[in-house]
DNA sequence: AGACGATTGAAACGATTGTTTTAATCAACC
DNA sequence: GGTTGATTAAAACAATCGTTTCAATCGTCT
């Protein structure tokens, strides 16, 4: 592969990147990303394929160095605590710095790759299923089992549904963060990393190790409960 | 509007419903809609002029009623509270169950309708934006104040983020309920309204009543943080 | 210099899209 | 009972899509 044909493999992968994060999969058409990039259009399927082909690239170029920086911070955080367990708001940072950092500017991808990843993590292309899985598999495993030690009092069940929020809460923010100055009347600073971290983490580390409600530790024992509203009184 | 042009009207959102949700608008074409629905293609444009505007009442026909209920359950909240604060479970309740009960087969619109409102809310499609602000300007307002009593500790501009967090938290957990059986190993069973309503209630109301760390306290004085990780230890 | 594989360019292909058009059918009313 | 307006049916429209084709060009070797 030669050097220039490499230099068009990355301006196409570069303007597919924001054009696939502004308008989404379907919207973003092949002619609209090579016109951007400046190439032929030939040049996708010459180089990548397919579409999907070219969308899955886009993915895994950002996704992968993201989640090798998570298990890389994960691992500096479990040799600092020794033989304590790691502390929540740590392994939160390690899980969410790594994402957020890229619509910083910190580093390349930027916006268009947050609303990018964040928006086929909540609604995956068919056709990224199996590859998504794969790459998330290993984040799964560690993330569990340094979750289970810091936090022994909450059941695996428990732990799942609120990791399951936490990644809703992180994705939600890292695909509005930018709509977020617009929209909060002021309460709110745009590329401000630090805060939407904190903050984050903030609520995260609260809901994920809030007491257990009474049916949460006799999940047998739950029924509906028509006036919900009482019950909280 | 005759009885028979009302029929085939709602056949069409039934199943414009049904494959947006699955597809999302721009992969779920007329002809399949109308396939679906057993009516002429050009039932859609005679009836709602566009496709922009049958989806404009997909959306609407079922966000609607959820706002009405959320507000009504809310203020029979108030009612209940008196001249105390509305307690903060009870208000998450007003605002998470009226959506969530769409999915359990207790209301109409089931699945497909939450991960149709799911998306457009994480991911709106551009024509959509006016309208959703509308449907959802009095919520803001409405829950703004009741939050703001409940929480006084809270400054608005925390409480601000921490809904978001809450919002992205339902909206992935709307989406995926009926995926976390496969993808949980057992630990979720779908279809379970009440657990799912009650894990999220927990982790919410823990998150939005955090106690604010000193960068909350003193926005000003945060700085980047290099290392996070010591700043946790 | 010449030859060969890699890459690019321009054009066309077949399929599908949302929308429009025109005629047929239906129901209700004077 | 014939007429009018609303609704449905079938066909065609123009535009865009991802992909393929084939010749032209480039870079790199012998």
């Amino acid at each position: 592969m030669s050097i220039e044909s490499q230099a068009t493999r990355d301006r196409i992968l570069d303007a597919a990147e924001r054009l696939f994060g502004l308008n989404g999969f379907p919207c973003a058409s092949l002619r609209q990303i090579t016109d951007e990039a400046g190439v032929n259009l030939a040049a996708v399927n010459y180089h990548f394929g397919s579409k999907e082909d070219l969308y899955k690239a886009v993915l895994i170029r950002r996704i992968r160095p993201v989640n090798e920086e998570r298990l890389t911070r994960l691992g500096q955080a479990e040799q600092l605590a020794g033989d304590q367990p790691v502390p929540l708001r740590a392994i939160l940072d390690t899980f969410i710095r790594p994402l957020l950092r890229r619509a910083a500017n910190e580093l390349p991808g930027g916006m268009p790759f947050l609303r990018l990843i964040s928006r086929d993590l909540t609604d995956p292309q068919p056709f990224m299923l199996d590859e998504m899985v794969r790459e998330f598999d290993p984040l799964v495993a560690r993330y569990t089992r340094v979750l289970t030690q810091t936090l022994p009092g909450i059941p695996l069940s428990e732990l799942f549904w609120r990791m399951q929020f936490t990644i809703g809460g992180m994705l939600y923010a890292a695909a509005h963060q930018h709509d977020f100055e617009r929209t909060s009347c002021g309460l709110c600073r745009e590329n401000d990393l630090d805060g939407c971290l904190r903050r984050l983490i903030d609520f995260c580390a609260a809901g994920l190790q809030a007491p257990l409600t009474k049916a949460a530790m006799q999940p047998a024992a739950s029924t509906l409960q028509q006036n919900a509203l009482l019950h909280y009184q």
